[in-house]
DNA sequence: TGTAAAATCCCCTTTTTAAGTGATTTTTGT
DNA sequence: ACAAAAATCACTTAAAAAGGGGATTTTACA
């Protein structure tokens, strides 16, 4: 019997390629569609979906979230993970909430629909390639960005949403010393000379979730 | 006679999906694939090509840069943009270079194989769906993104850049006040608290290229 | 249980940004 | 040619960040 594919992703021109992907491939599925997380949310309600096909950046919600309150509802669901850049942390994010496997979008038609296979004969965690190696922290892609603390990356959300240091710090129920200290380090470690390049630096490479 | 067309687009997924869509529509084209740049420009020296796919963000050049690139060294070359993000300027100063025409990645199969067709059949400047209207400064695509103008770009990249107003005076030859005034400018149309979150919406949003 | 890493806190100075309020000149489009 | 939009310049005060030193206490984990 054939098995029901949900896409959610909110690019025609890509959900229609994975849609052609599949069709073509000699996976027996169905493909639905949903342009955004919300609307995938609702499907989810009405049919019996087996495996959904996740952008992880969705206009309204992120996929991380998408896949946390999916898998809440539906455990035995399966989620299949794209995104075009990958993050070490995004990664290990998503897998956390569940998802099945990590699959790039620059990753070629063989690794989308074995990953697919992969997942719907429920198997174990797909990562896709080059997401491999991501994980292990070989990395082509994010090699050269520093590791950062919990606590910094906490600061860094904060930073970012336009809070100062005594705001963050009231917040946090910490000095504004100690706030101005991960600060220091987190332009340190970036090498960003100013609060402007730190900021474009991690939203550039997805270090914080801009939502 | 069959004509070329050269899709540079470094989206694996994207780059199937549009041969795909050209394939199934009764355009009479052959299509070539580059995954960047520079094998783009490669491809132009060895193959009569008709008409460049090209899209903005390419991981080894602009895509304007190509484009100024491809048509100083073949003037009858067509080049249809594509991009996922609409800015005005980005359209503005593409079709400067001599970019034929401007689609965006969210527009439907028959705006691109509408687009292609047009610009093949040697008419003047296409603008997809949505565009039109970003050009006319009617809004961007149901987003709530304020206009910005030449000169706030500028200043904007070197804000991110981690300059100060007053090595941005230095460079492009004003005084600080200017700067500063730009800047409050660019915090007003964005809402945006501070200099921290401004840089996360723009880079976000992709309205300032990150590289 | 020892130690390295992380998180916390402190102070001072200088630079930069933010906020408020105006004005003039240049460019652009009709 | 004229109006609108964009770009330019000016000043002040307050707030915040950047840069430079440190030190101490938790936490994780080998």
């Amino acid at each position: 019997m054939a098995k029901l594919i949900l896409i959610v992703e909110d690019h025609p021109i890509v959900a229609e390629s994975l849609i052609r992907i599949i069709a073509e491939s000699n996976l027996n599925v169905q493909c639905l569609h949903a342009n955004n997380g919300t609307m995938g949310l609702a499907f989810l309600n009405g049919n019996a979906i087996d495996l959904v096909l996740l952008d992880i950046n969705l206009p309204d919600m992120n996929g991380i979230e998408f896949c946390r309150i999916a898998k809440q509802r539906l455990p035995g669901l399966k989620i299949l993970a794209l995104t075009t850049i990958a993050q070490r942390h995004v990664i290990e994010k998503i897998l956390e909430q569940g998802a099945d496997g990590f699959i790039l979008k620059t990753s070629d038609i063989e690794d989308i629909v074995g990953g697919i296979s992969h997942v719907l004969g429920g198997k174990p965690i797909y990562l896709g390639k080059g997401v491999k190696d991501i994980m292990k922290g070989n990395a082509l892609l994010g090699s050269d960005l520093p590791m950062i603390t919990k606590r910094e990356s906490e600061i860094l959300k904060l930073i970012a949403d336009g809070q100062t240091n005594q705001e963050i710090a009231n917040q946090l129920f910490i000095s504004t010393f100690t706030v101005d200290s991960h600060r220091k380090n987190l332009l340190l470690k970036f090498n960003a000379k100013n609060t402007a390049t730190l900021i474009k630096i991690v939203v550039s490479k997805g270090i914080i979730d801009v939502m």
